[in-house]
DNA sequence: ACAAAAGTGTTAAACATACACCCATGT
DNA sequence: ACATGGGTGTATGTTTAACACTTTTGT
């Protein structure tokens, strides 16, 4: 049967379809820590460990509404950076049945966040051990896409509010890109991507810092 | 319903599941051009028009075993370079049905193409205008892809045979990045990837290449 | 000898890294 | 006055971009 055919013939309800879902890694910088959202499971499978937030993409629901929703039901939260990661399909993945799963990464600043559910925590990424499924990898991957993306994109400033000081953003690349920075160095490049307002920052036992904008 | 709930409550035949399938970009460079691997539509719908090859996803198979399966089909070809690229979600992608696609690029040196089925032909991808479904759109997205990649890692070596010369090498560079390279800097660059073997090209009517191979 | 493309050494500019220092605030 | 972190100018090293030139083959 030529691949024609094989479209021609192909009936939806012939063949036994995977379902498919949505997982949903939502990073954020709280205490210093890049930390993720997590849920912990009430039941089967992995019932009491730790997993990412997830829904079935609907039929009438596309791939990035299904994220949406997902990030809507834990935090409320609507417009904020995300992004499609990767589609996870192995055969096991869920012991209950075959289902894929694409991932999307969202990156929000922590000031934002009122979580919804109850059941929601922030978890430090550094010290995750076992997840459910295989989230564990997927937010390792996650992890080293935001890695890379900082580099040559703006995404960090998806973790600072609208306003911020450039301490305060170099502490968000310093903990993204695992490393320290030189203060100066940073400035230069990044003073770039901002804008200086009249404001100080005020309250700190030292000279106060100044407010920027993103550019 | 919590997100608990709805998990437990699940039952897999209880909502209408999109289809998945997997979608592949073939590339290989051929006249000096980027060329894709498309198949001319036999049915309904878009028939008549060109498209990429693709297949419905298996119950037991994993989204790589798909993309293989695909490649092999059209090229009987096995062991060559290919990576998930994007998963594609719109609700009317595909006028029949929902189909979710799983797109992967794979990247092919010319050299080792045997066209397996009558129907599929290579096309340069900078002159595609109309494709069926969203296929235009994934390559557009795929090249981004190549031309990104192709500064932080090796993948254009997966576009030439295992023993080539820098001049073709520089080549494929050139075609990936859409712009011409010095040659003189190149090769400082590149020769640092590769191992001069003892061989020298010959046939040509200048001075002969010397031949490398991967390091 | 000449054409044509392969191949190399050197210079100049751009960027990244590192250091040294000054500044403003609270105590 | 001092501790603390904010903020800036300059020097050094490394990478990238560009040019000028030599080499080897076929005709």
């Amino acid at each position: 049967m030529t691949e024609q055919e094989f479209l021609k013939n192909y009936d939806s309800s012939d063949f036994a379809k995977p379902s498919v879902a949505v997982d949903l890694i939502l990073f954020t910088v709280q205490e210093n820590q890049l930390q993720v959202l997590l849920t912990k499971r009430q039941s089967h499978p992995f019932a009491g460990m730790l997993s990412l937030p997830g829904v079935f993409v609907g039929i009438d629901e596309t791939l990035d509404q299904a994220a949406q929703r997902a990030l809507y039901q834990k935090t409320g939260l609507h417009d904020i950076y995300f992004e499609q990661l990767y589609t996870w399909g192995d055969l096991n993945r869920d012991p209950r049945m075959r289902i894929i799963s694409v991932s999307y990464y969202a990156l929000v600043p922590a000031d934002q966040i009122q979580l919804s559910s109850q059941d929601a925590i922030f978890y430090p990424v550094d010290k995750i051990q076992d997840l459910a499924f295989d989230h564990a990898e997927m937010i390792r991957y996650g992890r080293e896409r935001i890695r890379n993306k900082v580099n040559y994109t703006d995404i960090a400033f998806s973790l600072v509010p609208e306003e911020f000081t450039l301490p305060q953003l170099q502490k968000i690349y310093e903990i993204l890109l695992g490393q320290d920075l030189y203060k100066a160095n940073f400035r230069k490049k990044i003073a770039q991507q901002s804008i200086a307002t009249d404001k100080m920052q005020s309250g700190t036992k030292h000279r106060p810092s100044r407010i920027y904008r993103k550019k």
